[in-house]
DNA sequence: CGTGTTATTGACTTCATTCAAATTAGGTGG
DNA sequence: CCACCTAATTTGAATGAAGTCAATAACACG
């Protein structure tokens, strides 16, 4: 078996673990038509797999992987979702995938469109919508070659080159998941992971502080022709 | 929009014929506002990766790939599309990855809606379009957990039941692509392939014909099950 | 400072790949 | 209809990249 993130079970069940012990702390809405502020503590459910997708999220602040369970246990996580980007969108009306914070993380949730409307109006939100579902599509398309064709370490390269683009402040990445969630989102295992940082350090391309939750790309021009 | 003579001197048509061996036969388009037929021999291709995305296409008759080539060769197809399946939906102005046609193959071309059009208009058309869109991310999420988390018995189940739900007849599908096809679109190499379906024929969970190009579904159970 | 959690490292195994060869299907021209 | 040819597929044997199992190390937090 590969990495078991061991939640239990199936999405009723997780649905129910849920309720008891996640922490959302509903905030009085900055505008009731613009969707209302949430918080949640490092590994709260946001939603389950198979729950009523009633709601579409922005990510405000911190971070939220979204993923799916194999009925074994087995973990992928489809997307990390950083501030500014929307999550849960959804055509049927269920949520298929889980979504959990990745620490205090503070969502803005907006009310959920029906497909219908969502051809037929035109606003801004709509709008935002609509290119959301087109960039979370190209993401899932250029994850499908990533995990259909490449081998670790450029999976790793492109990664953090991804990361890099989306959240770096000076060549400094702060990784806001683990090196699970990292595994699961890239195919791997944790092992296989911490061997390709290490591999990549020893290189002298990155550089990883102490604390192992952030890394310094020293050589984005050695990762970028890692990563294809 | 679509006018009859609108494909004779589109920078697509154009693209394609420069390309050896595409033989785009254009015809006179059931309807003008509909959009214009073309017919594809078997391997032309439809559009390539960088081209212009200047028309999304229906699949009439036939089946198209459609796919991304790394640097050094590796492929990985990112989808097969079947008869009524839309393909070639780009946010941007340029196609992310190449089509071909599988066999002999039929597609309608449509004038391209300008994402901002996409939001602004209410008709059919766009509601297709914003349905076709959210299927394709559908299916690009499930497949990068196929990618990221099953084994290659497991890919092979889910894939022939994916391609039984959209093409069987009475239990029999006929495979429009080859073993290589299947391999680049499930992250492995051919000869896997082979030895999966070889297994899956002594197990009696299928049974392949002479010809190797279709494939009778013995046991949807068992493969249910190996699919996860 | 302990204690629990997360990450790293090492040794060994395994599943899928690679390399190589044999077999089969399907088209072509006699 | 058959012999021949080419491309596609299957099969076998050996290799290798990533996984598994197990132990250690490094943090983070009370």
């Amino acid at each position: 078996m590969q990495t078991a993130f061991a939640t239990a079970g199936n999405a009723i069940a997780s649905a129910a673990v849920r309720r008891a012990y996640s922490q959302p702390i509903p905030r009085a809405p900055e505008s009731p038509a613009l969707g209302s502020t949430r918080t949640f503590a490092k590994g709260a459910e946001i939603f389950a797999e198979g729950d009523r997708a009633a709601f579409l999220y922005k990510v405000a602040s911190g971070a939220v992987r979204t993923s799916k369970l194999l009925s074994d246990g087995r973990r992928q996580i489809d997307a990390f979702h950083l501030p500014g980007d929307i999550f849960g969108i959804e055509a049927g009306d269920e949520h298929r995938f889980s979504a959990e914070a990745l620490g205090e993380t503070t969502v803005i949730a907006y009310r959920r469109w029906r497909l219908e409307n969502l051809a037929a109006n035109d606003s801004v939100a709509t709008r935002q919508v609509v290119t959301a579902t087109m960039r979370a599509l190209e993401r899932a398309q250029s994850h499908i070659l990533l995990l259909g064709r490449k081998n670790a370490m450029e999976r790793i390269a492109a990664f953090l080159l991804d990361l890099a683009g989306r959240i770096s402040e000076n060549g400094q990445v702060d990784l806001p998941m683990s090196r699970i969630d990292i595994a699961d989102y890239l195919g791997l295992t944790i092992e296989t992971v911490s061997r390709s940082l290490t591999q990549l350090e020893r290189q002298g391309t990155i550089e990883v502080p102490a604390h192992r939750r952030s890394i310094v790309l020293r050589d984005t021009g050695a990762l970028q022709r890692l990563a294809d």
